[in-house]
RNA sequence: GGGAGCGUGGCGGAAUUGGCAGACGCGCUGGACUUAGAAUCCAGUAUUGAAAGAUGUAUGAGUUCAAGUCUCUUCGCUCCCACCA
């Protein structure tokens, strides 16, 4: 009997050993093919590594360290998205600096990572927060800025009190902050922005080109929201005065419908002409009633539409002339389209509403409906009451009118996206600073490129003021400066970037981590190129995804990279919730902590039932009780060294199927049913009793990638010599299937038996089997299905006598 | 309101993509070993039935020799987007 397996001692030695010698540091070795695996850098909070990380890096770990073992140069690397608010409340409240808060949950991090027997390549590591990271970080910035893709712009903007910064969109979904929940609040600010929808259509095709799942792709398509429509004018007339009103509409076929205008309650007119309009306070009231209203409400109260008659202001519609009431209503957004549309409440719900609410006139233009009782949406019917259009159908009308409007220059073709542009600034200390100067001559000047990285000052009292105003501004010293065009006195913008910027580029770091000349060293990413493949979280897909194929694309075209597309592929895992099926969370109290269960099962077994558990893209609740299974299984895989003999049947298994079903799974992401397919094997060679040195070397190897530590031992002491360096095996093609099958024999589609037969036998051959077998009944066949290999169905009725 | 997906034993989940439903694991039951427990090992474990058998993948229909898988219906759940013009 074998000593009982001690994975304390193991596991230490192992990692001990792979870190001390550098076992999966990797060079631009060209004399093999590379290959770059890359996970999401984790965020280093103060609690440390979580479940979800676990389960997150391990599926990459698997890859990485079966691609070794196939020849490949493997790039595997880990670094830290540290710059964040959570360090910066967290310092806050202790009164640390956020740079100690920082390098202790680094270390913590890095610690927790090395016990779990990560292969991760820790040269490399890179940390988002390190200057001669966000020097980087900066320089594409400014990229950006000279492109005239970063522009500050007076904007109303999502705030959340509590926190005291700008919010994306991305990160104020339902109206509440991302971080902490707070409701956000609309503000009136000056905010940095990317011109991401200047990117939109490249990012939209650059999903042609990269195998990601199809919910990826369609959550990104969804989130970038491509419409395809007309921009049209309309004339507003007040007193003698004239002023134009641009539509977005995706329906101008309905142009003759248009019964009314609705403007946002922010839209310019209102302000241009609020001397004129005789209920200018009304307005103004409903502005400031509409501007509290969160978004959650607006959403809910979609049926009840408010609005209020722009009364002194009417518009002309360019296709019939006539004259329309204007109203302005918060169901129509500033932010999206031009603020402004035609209502055509026949064949528009939400018009239609509206036109019911206000009694204004419906006018049926396209046939099919009943406008009496609802707006009719669809795209197929006649036109009528429509002049020129009369009818047409939809597609007919909509191409006829565009060309009519742009003759007139009264309207245009025009795409549209949801997607708005990133406001890219915080109020906040613990991010990169922006690296503009604002000079009273020049304007917004960029930093020198010889002066970056522009180092955060250290200051003491990082609290935000009171005026949501950015920490760094109460560094007088800091913010005085002059300015590099003209050397005038000029000031610092205070502002820092938000979170996502450094993670929009870091996989381009981990090629060349310490380049000083470069952002990507040329040689580095000629060899690297793309990421291989990339896994990540559901929760990245409209942001982190988003943001970083976007900076990669800029940086294609400004010749930093070579490849529109940062990621070949993407995966995504699924969460791990508490054993009540919910998320977990210390409010629930379902958590698991990562550090016990590796102190009471070990790494190995933590990895391989994190993977176990379910299917790796869905949710799967973490089952206690469960884990038992994957001790029990590592245990029996240790005594195996008990029973090694080479003089033994070994036809019950299939080393071959074995190899190829183990390999595809892993491929796949399909780690529970390799883990499981292992587990089977096993319980056949403890069956049988003996295994064969062929047999536990090929298992051994297999299992490595999930079982890094046991594996490594159990084959160094049986083969004296290091798994690392051993070959993951192939399978035979023409040994897969043995050279008997069982065929299941149906009959009528009901199960009656099964028979063994030659592979590949013919009908003849298995019907004799079955007749053989005595599973014949006395009825009579009047066809026979059989599928060879699969199995056979004999359709029967009653004996004709 | 729009989009994507899901529904299988007591539980987590399998099912070669239309071909033996319930792999693998947990739990449970019985047994062995132990003074005893833990650990380990052996046997069993969808439901029903003594058994042969019958029934069974949320629901109701349909296609097919054959349906968890395809089509339609109803119900329920999850995720994403959302007064997006």
């Amino acid at each position: 009997m074998a000593i009982e397996y001690d994975f304390k001692q193991v596991e230490k030695k192992w990692q001990d050993y792979w870190y001390n010698n550098k076992t999966y540091e990797c060079t631009e070795d060209k004399t093999k093919p590379k290959f770059y695996g890359l996970i999401e850098f984790p965020y280093p909070s103060g609690t440390g590594l979580h479940l979800g990380h676990i389960k997150a890096f391990t599926s990459m770990e698997i890859i990485a360290r079966k691609k070794r073992l196939e020849g490949y140069n493997v790039l595997f690397p880990i670094g830290y998205d540290a710059f964040g608010l959570p360090t910066e409340n967290y310092a806050m409240k202790v009164k640390m600096h956020p740079r100690i808060v920082t390098d202790e949950n680094i270390k913590k991090f890095k610690e927790q990572l090395q016990s779990v027997g990560y292969s991760f390549c820790w040269d490399r590591t890179v940390d988002t927060t390190d200057p001669d990271f966000y020097k980087w970080t900066q320089w594409i910035f400014i990229q950006l800025f000279e492109k005239g893709l970063a522009y500050k712009s007076h904007s109303n903007v999502n705030y959340c009190p509590s926190c005291k910064v700008v919010l994306a969109n991305e990160e104020s979904q339902d109206g509440l902050c991302d971080r902490c929940g707070s409701e956000v609040i609309q503000k009136e600010k000056d905010v940095w922005f990317l011109k991401i929808r200047d990117y939109a259509n490249k990012l939209l095709d650059g999903l042609n080109e990269v195998n990601f799942p199809e919910r990826i792709k369609t959550e990104q398509q969804n989130w970038i929201g491509k419409s395809t429509g007309a921009e049209i004018t309309f004339k507003a007339i007040c007193g003698s005065e004239v002023y134009y009103i641009p539509v977005y509409t995706t329906r101008p076929d309905t142009i003759f419908g248009a019964t009314f205008l609705v403007v946002s309650p922010e839209h310019p007119i209102l302000e241009k002409f609020a001397d004129k309009i005789s209920n200018a306070q009304e307005i103004l009231d409903y502005r400031e009633l509409a501007k509290n209203k969160k978004e959650f409400d607006r959403i809910n109260l979609n049926k009840n539409k408010t609005g209020v008659e722009v009364k002194g202001l009417t518009a002309i519609n360019p296709a019939t002339d006539s004259s329309i009431p204007i109203f302005t209503a918060d169901y129509v957004m500033l932010g999206y389209g031009t603020g402004a549309i035609m209502a055509v409440p026949a064949h528009d719900q939400r018009d239609w509403d509206f036109a019911k609410k206000f009694n204004l006139p419906i006018i049926e233009v396209i046939e099919g409906g009943d406008i009496e009782k609802q707006a009719y949406s669809a795209k197929t019917g006649k036109m009528i009451n429509s002049s020129l259009l009369n009818g047409l159908t939809v597609s007919q009308a909509v191409e006829k009118i565009i060309s009519y409007l742009s003759e007139k220059k009264l309207g245009f073709a025009k795409t549209d996206f949801k997607m708005k542009d990133w406001a890219f600034n915080r109020q906040r200390y613990w991010g990169e600073p922006i690296p503009i100067i604002n000079c009273p001559h020049c304007g917004q000047v960029p930093v020198k490129l010889s002066e970056l990285p522009l180092k955060l000052p250290d200051i003491i009292n990082i609290t935000p003021s009171k005026n949501g105003e950015s920490p760094l501004a109460k560094c007088k010293k800091w913010v005085k400066t002059k300015c590099p065009i003209c050397g005038a006195n000029a000031t610092r913008e205070t502002d820092t970037m938000p979170q996502w910027a450094g993670s929009s580029w870091y996989f381009l770091r981990y090629m060349s981590p310490s380049d000083t000349e470069y952002a990507v060293n040329p040689d580095a990413y000629d060899y690297w190129g793309q990421v291989d493949w990339y896994n990540g979280g559901m929760e990245h897909v409209t942001r982190h995804l988003i943001y970083s194929r976007f900076w990669n694309h800029f940086l294609y075209d400004i010749g930093v990279v070579k490849f529109k597309e940062p990621y070949l592929r993407r995966t995504a895992q699924g969460l791990i919730l508490g054993a009540d099926g919910e998320k977990m969370s210390k409010s629930r109290g379902n958590t698991v902590n990562t550090l016990d269960v590796i102190n009471e099962y070990g790494a190995d077994v933590l990895r391989a039932f994190i993977l176990f558990i379910g299917d790796y893209e869905k949710p799967a609740p973490w089952q206690a009780d469960g884990i038992k299974g994957c001790l029990r299984f590592l245990n029996r895989v240790w005594n195996l060294t008990d029973i090694i003999s080479d003089d033994v049947d070994t036809s019950d298994l299939n080393l071959d199927a074995l190899i190829k079903k183990v390999d595809e799974d892993y491929e796949n992401v399909k780690f529970n049913t390799a883990i499981a397919a292992l587990m089977t094997a096993l319980n056949t060679i403890y069956t049988r009793g003996r295994i064969t040195n062929k047999e536990l070397e090929t298992f051994l190897i297999l299992l490595y990638p999930v079982a890094p530590h046991i594996t490594s031992e159990i084959y160094l002491n049986c083969y004296n010599k290091m798994i690392d360096q051993a070959s993951f095996p192939k399978y035979d093609e023409a040994k897969l299937l043995s050279n008997v099958v069982e065929i299941p024999v149906q009959e009528s589609g009901k199960l009656r038996g099964k028979v063994i037969v030659a592979v590949d036998s013919d009908e003849s051959t298995v019907l004799k089997a079955i007749k053989d077998a005595g599973l014949l009944s006395d009825r009579d066949i009047i066809k026979t299905i059989y599928v060879k290999n699969r199995i056979i169905n004999l359709i029967t009725k009653p004996k004709t006598t």
